[in-house]
Parts: C-alpha cells; structure tokens; sequence
DNA sequence: ACCAAAAACTAAAGCGCTTTGGAAGAAAGG
DNA sequence: CCTTTCTTCCAAAGCGCTTTAGTTTTTGGT
C-alpha cells in the first residue's frame, strides 16, 4: 500500500495524508486520526527510498569498514560498536549501511557515498596518525565523527576517544607500583592512533619514574589472539624478560596468558599482566573477580555516544564540532600481582 | 553532478546520457565514450535513491541481527560472517544494510523492511527451531538466505549450514576413541537450531557408542568466555566429572581451559577440549599446531557463500530454493590426548 | 449579514533517475 | 527515386514521496 492508494481509500489528496502522518499542523485533528487509523491497519510504511528523494535525507548512516587487503581483518571490537551505534539510530529512525573498504580505494569509497547520496553521515573507524579521511570529509562536507582521534589534523572535527594515554600511563605506573621494572607492551598496529597514544603513555610513564624504554619490549602488530601469543613468546626468550605485560585488548592478554603459561610461569605471580578491556559482550573480563587487571572503558557505549554525537551534528550542523574524551577505569584483577623477587 | 547537468553540459538528452552509461545498445559508440569520458572527469554517480525508486532496486541487502533485550549480546561471529557477505556485495555493486532487531519485534521488523522497499533480500540469523520468520518472509515475498537451518519447518526455502550434526558427533567418537567416556557439552542456547543439531550429534554419538548420556553433562548458554568457565566449574565439580569437554567455539573453549587451569589440571592431559572453530579473524586457532583441537569451518567463508546466494536468488528466483552444507574438518591440536588411566 | 482571517484541504511541481514511445536522419532495398 | 528499415537520439511519463502555491470552507468580528 503506497500513499496515493491510502489517500484513494480515504477520499483525501496525498497532501493532506502525507501532512497527516508528518504531523504537520495544517490538518484538522479529526482527519488526521482518521488518516492515522487507516495507516495503522493498512500496515502503511512510506517507501523510504521516495521519501529520501523528496526531503534529500537518505535517514541512513554509513560506517565504513577499512579492510586490508592483506590482512583482511574484521575487528571484533566493531561488533560490540555497532551494537551500540545501531541501538541509537534505530530509536533515532535511522538505517545502518555498512562497507567495506579496501586499502587503497577509501578516497573514492568516501566520495561516491556523497555522490551517491546514500547516506546522512559517517562514523570514521580506526584512524590512523593524520589521516587524510579527516580532510577530505571536511572538504565533501558529510558530516561525520571519528571513533578516536587523529594526531597531526589540523582540522576542527568531532570525535569521541578513550583516554588511551593515560589509561596506558596508569596501567604502566599501576606495574611500577608493583615493582616491576620491566614490562613488555603489546600494541595494536602503530599506525593506528589509539595504538600510537598507548604507546606514548607507556613511555611517559617510564620517563616519569625514570625506567628506560626498551624497544625490544615493545610489540606492536594485529591485535589478535595469536599476535600476543608470538609477541610474548619472543618477549620471554628475551636474556632479560619481562615481568609483565601490558597489552592492547582482551583478545591479545588471552595470547599472552597463553604464551605465559606454556612456559610454566603463573599468572598474577610469576608474570603479571594488564590488559585494555572494551567490555566485550562475548568477552567479559569475568564474571566476578575480574579475570584480568585492567583498564576498562566500554567500546558499546562509545558507539552509542558516537552515534548520538553524529545525529547531533546532522540536525545541527552548527552545534559545531563535538569531542569527548572518555576515562578509563582502572580494575585490579587476578593477573596482577608483586613483581618477583629477582634472585 | 546529476544526470540533468551532466547532460546538459554533453549537449544530450538525458535519455542518452543514462543509457550510455548503463550500456544500452542504442547509443551510438562514439558518444558513448564521449560521454563516459565526462562522466568520469566530472565524477558523476546516479543517486542510489532516485536510481532505485525508478528501477524499483533497492540494491541493498538487509541482516536483521537478533538483539535480545535482557542479554543484549552480539555474536561476533557475526563480524567475520559479515566480512565475508560485505565483500561479495561489494563486487556486486550491493550494499549492505543491518539492523538491529529486538526479541519480539522481529514481525514487525521484517514487514516493514518489505513496506519501507528498503532491500531487495535478506539474511538470516542465528535461526531458532521451527523459526517462525521462514514462514513469514515466504508470505511477504522477500527473498532470503537463512544461515542456519530451522527444524520443524515444513516450506521449502533456501540455506546454508555447517553439518552441525555430524560435526560433534564426529567430534566425540573422537574422544571416545581415546577413551574418554564422559564428556561434557559446553552448547550455545538450545533454542537456536545450530545448538539442538550439535547436542544431536553429541547424543547420536554416544548411542552408538553404547554410552549413556547423561543430562548433567550438558550445557547451554549464550556462547560467551564466562559461560564456558562457568559450566566447566560446575562440570569439575560434579562428583563424577568429565575428562573431556566439547564446546561450541573458540570463546567458550577459552573459558573451558581457564576453568580447567584452575583447578591445576592439564589440557590435553588431564582433560581433553574439543572446540567447533568458525576460523575467527581476531581468535584463530594458532598460527601452526592447532591450539585446540577442532571442528574447523570458516564463517567468513559461510557469509560469502550466502551472500552469493542470495544475489543468485534475487537474479532468478527461478533458480528455487538453494541449499548448501558445509562439512568440518577435524583438526587434531594440542588439547586433546588419551582419557587418563582410572586409580 | 458581510468581510477578513484562519483553518482545512488540494493540484501540481519536483526530487534524480529509468524507460516508453516516438522522431529524425541515414542506410538499404526495390 | 521512393519506401522501408535501422540507427541514433529525444520528450515526457512515472517511480512514491514532500512541499509550494493555491483554493475552498469555517470562523469570528462588527
């Protein structure tokens, strides 16, 4: 049933129905409800497609999704951030398209989606130190916000990060605290600027308490399981291993753990480690006693927040460039611990 | 640029300009290249949204994720089958839309998707026994791929499935043949089809065996790290517990193994684990002798696969129902071994 | 009872594309 | 040389909605 069929039924122009259900006020009180019966009970939906040509809001929100030709890599963390970011727009009305995008295509991915005109806004993911994303959306002006920040922009724009510095200098001192002098970071990729900031709060923290930096203890690569087992493994064949771990998800720390344990060194005593917990769904850092010690900000509420922040932006453009940084928590868990007394 | 001015400044109709580009035979070739020179020099690209209110096209598939209200979880599994379903659209010039779909809203939902014209297929997920949305989509017309099965239902429609069955059926003659005897069933929620055909496999196994199933054995839950722990905690401390543990992935086997360490027992020693790997992108199964032992199958391969489908289906319904089913391979890892010697 | 203003409705244009139904000119056939 | 058939182009309708610019009906003030 399309408008103009509702409209037939009811002995009314499409204007007045359209207004009716528009909740515009040019209609009498009595019609309207009439009109919105009869919608209700024909199961009416305008067609979206019609109603986004006539108003030019396509009410549809694109994250797109850079994959690496070589590596080809989902990230897990995506799935919890879109769980929160598609929460939002459903209760704002808002569709969800997803893409995703190879490597080198993600200037022409960016402007075919305004060319094409399919979509209100974008989330920006996984940016990387100055990346040119950020430029080239202030320059086709499709309002957006970054799930993170990008160092070295000169741009205004809005994003919504985690502290990752100073979640990195706390976990780092928290270490230190415990006497460990030698701590081994295992980082997301570099490039990545959420993993560049982890990177300079760890080493802020050394400089602070005047430990020198190792660079053969820091690791930096895919976060995934299996790259904090290697990492690790390298890191204890080390003359001088460390004495714990700092490292960038839930997914790596179960990698160390694993490669920590093969060796038959125990964890929270032998080695400690400290992870950055996103509050994965399938991944609960316990249930309890949290499994790991760890900094803690929920990756579900940042997509939330971010959504929000964009639909803002898209009904305001002059509310201006948004920010929000988020702090961590820090939680003691049962991978911590002393560091060992060195014989 | 649309397609008015980019006529307008060729000097052509816009007849002419739209079936250059969509290679209609009736335009001559030569102002053909011409005007797909200026449509590339100009960066022109149609409106997907006036595109398809004329064609009637919406080129968008739509993945309508269950989210239920009182878990509000998100499989992440879905990421990696995502990944794959993304790519294939992209070559084919499809997008990709997701919803996310509360517990009894999922009538509603897909009626409306159809109402609103807002894609042109559907997949579905995680489908339950006798899945009522089967049914419905059939009477509303919408074409789909379920990935999964639903028992119990009588229409005939199109899917595409692990041998879930087979797979933990093969998995615990396995373990009997090395002489285990009880095993535990770490299963994701039994509601959902791919669960209650795991179990079946696991019961059709032990019968033919000659070994009793018992009912305290088995488990079922949402498949996260803290149910796999937490049935394992209860398995070990059953006055009769397993020496083997069979669960429904990666995390929930990861769960499995912290609950085991705990309690200062072996993996592969003193307790085998057996996991189904969907090949995740972030949790693979080691990078060279498998971590766990496994039924392997990729579920980036699957969204691939049902995405190629789908579009097959939307191409030509003719084509009917399509099915596919996609065997596991047994992977021997390093988490199983021999059923210790009783005292 | 009359006129202006407000209320309630409608016809038609327009969003940017595809596609139908021609039309004009060139080539082919007799 | 005239008719027929291609070839190549175009004007205009239509997809389903919103919205502008009116038109008709009611209301209210005098």
């Amino acid at each position: 049933m399309n408008l103009k069929q509702l409209a037939e039924k009811l002995g009314l122009s499409q204007t007045t129905v359209s207004r009716a259900l528009n909740d515009y006020p040019e209609v009498n009180e009595e019609t309207r409800a009439r009109i919105k019966k009869a919608a209700i009970e024909n199961f009416y939906r305008p067609n979206t497609r019609a109603k986004s040509l006539a108003t030019g809001l396509s009410m549809t929100i694109g994250h797109l999704i850079p994959v690496s030709t070589k590596h080809e890599i989902v990230n897990p963390i995506f799935a919890d951030f879109i769980a929160g970011a598609g929460e939002t727009y459903a209760r704002h009305g808002y569709d969800m398209m997803l893409s995703l995008v190879e490597d080198g295509n993600e200037e022409r991915a960016y402007r075919e989606l305004k060319a094409k005109g399919s979509v209100d806004g974008i989330i920006v993911h996984s940016p990387k130190m100055g990346d040119p994303r950020i430029a080239l959306l202030t320059e086709i002006g499709l309002p957006f916000v970054v799930h993170g920040r990008a160092s070295h922009v000169t741009e205004d724009y809005s994003w919504l990060d985690v502290n990752n510095k100073r979640a990195f200098s706390r976990a780092t001192e928290f270490l230190f605290s415990l006497n460990h002098r030698r701590i081994a970071l295992i980082n997301g990729l570099e490039n990545l600027d959420f993993a560049h900031r982890r990177k300079s709060g760890y080493i802020s923290a050394h400089d602070g308490a005047g430990v020198p930096v190792d660079p053969e203890m820091m690791f930096s690569g895919e976060m995934t399981e299996v790259q904090g087992y290697l990492s690790t493994r390298q890191a204890l064949d080390h003359v001088n291993p460390p004495t714990a771990f700092l490292a960038a998800s839930m997914i790596s720390g179960i990698g160390v753990r694993r490669a920590v344990q093969e060796r038959g060194l125990v964890v929270g005593k032998d080695v400690s480690i400290v992870i950055f917990d996103d509050e994965l769904s399938y991944l609960k850092n316990g249930h309890d006693i949290p499994i790991f010690t760890a900094t803690r900000s929920s990756v579900h509420f940042a997509g939330q927040r971010s959504a929000e922040m964009l639909l803002q932006i898209i009904k305001e453009p002059a509310s201006g460039p948004l920010r929000e940084l988020l702090e961590v928590d820090l939680v003691v868990g049962q991978s911590s611990g002393p560091a060992p007394a060195r014989e």
